[in-house]
DNA sequence: AAGCCGGGGGT
DNA sequence: ACCCCAGGCTT
């Protein structure tokens, strides 16, 4: 039986009953695929569902602020994503008369569309016969093939990008891509694959040469830094605190957070009133400020471990322009504010 | 080609 | 701790 077979054959079995399947509205595919890039189906899913109720069309996505696809993001983390997803859908409402673009070369332009999207969607949605590539494809190829190219190199996307093209079922682009790409999440898991009972056993190089905890091969694992952060929480007589929105490049670009003062190390209370952030502010006394908490919190990103502390600066009036305590959850923030505002409760 | 961009879950 | 997740963009 050929490979395309066997997988499709596992996938009719196998497959999970997930919204996005139950469609073929290319708005509603290449939602989906945005929000599982780099993201677990179990994780993505609420947020599949809650954009689907708040913007039931291209229209309403593309009407909405890019702050109001922000809020709606929160907690999902990449927020490029959701700044690209308002702007692509502006595009097709705008430019495109709110039409799809129904082949892979078009869906490319859109922002956040990229190699992996565009053939997911034009083989899901227009059943053209381009193979995907994503982290589960490359394990699979990597262990069927025995294939031990690196996965994050140049010659090995065009080398798993090639082969899979050339297994692609291209009579049934849409359910060979889906099978390949649920045979990798489901079966042939990063760790303990279940090898024991799979259809590919007996072709599978890497299972039959012992090197399935080998591959795929992927180089250099990244390198976490390590940032301290002190926020300062204004709490006004009022019941008012301040929020500055994030600009430039970094982090958490286009979300909220409060007013911060980054230091080099773990800051003491003298360490932070000496930082050229903090002259702005003098409201900032001893008298009144209290450590939210004396141990840092420490936010784990891929890349970044963000040591956190949280200073409560109360005070009569705010040194700049606040926000109302009850304001302050309408707007995004990333999840290490959110949790301490949940923590704090204004 | 390399670096950057989140947050959560599994081992 | 480390790895991975239906990747893409910028430098």
């Amino acid at each position: 039986m050929p490979f395309a077979k066997k997988l499709t054959s596992w996938y009719l079995e196998n497959k999970r009953d997930l919204p996005w399947r139950k469609t073929s509205d290319p708005y509603r595919v290449w939602l989906s695929e945005i929000i599982l890039q780099q993201t677990r189906v179990a994780q993505g899913m609420p947020y599949y569902f809650r954009f689907i109720n708040v913007f039931p069309t291209v229209f309403d996505l593309a009407n909405a602020s890019e702050e109001e696809v922000l809020k709606q993001w929160q907690g999902l983390g990449y927020y490029s994503r959701a700044r690209n997803l308002q702007a692509a859908a502006k595009f097709v409402a705008e430019e495109l008369g709110g039409k799809f673009p129904d082949n892979y070369r078009d869906l490319l332009k859109l922002k956040g569309v990229g190699d992996y999207t565009a053939s997911a969607v034009a083989s899901i949605c227009f059943n053209e016969p381009v193979a995907v590539v994503d982290g589960n494809v490359f394990r699979v190829l990597s262990r069927v093939f025995g294939i031990d190219t690196p996965i994050n190199t140049t010659q090995g996307k065009k080398k798993f990008g090639e082969k899979a093209q050339t297994l692609l079922d291209k009579k049934d682009p849409a359910e060979f891509n889906q099978a390949i790409m649920e045979f990798g999440a489901l079966h042939c898991t990063p760790r303990k694959p279940q090898c024991e009972i799979c259809p590919l056993a007996a072709e599978c190089v890497a299972f039959n040469q012992n090197r399935i905890s080998q591959l795929p091969v992927k180089l250099k694992k990244q390198k976490i830094k390590t940032r301290h952060f002190n926020y300062l929480v204004f709490v006004s007589k009022e019941e008012k605190t301040i929020l500055q929105q994030r600009k430039g490049k970094g982090i958490w670009k286009g979300l909220y957070e409060f007013p911060l003062v980054e230091t080099a190390s773990e800051a003491s209370f003298s360490n932070l009133v000496q930082e050229d952030a903090c002259q702005d502010y003098n409201v900032i006394k001893e008298e009144r400020v209290d450590l939210f908490n004396e141990t840092p919190i420490v936010h784990k990103l891929s890349h970044q471990h963000i040591h956190t502390k949280f200073w409560i600066v109360n005070c009569e009036e705010l040194p700049e322009e606040g926000i109302a305590f009850g304001d302050v959850e309408k707007l995004p923030v990333p999840a290490l504010i959110e949790k301490f505002i949940d923590t704090y409760g204004f």
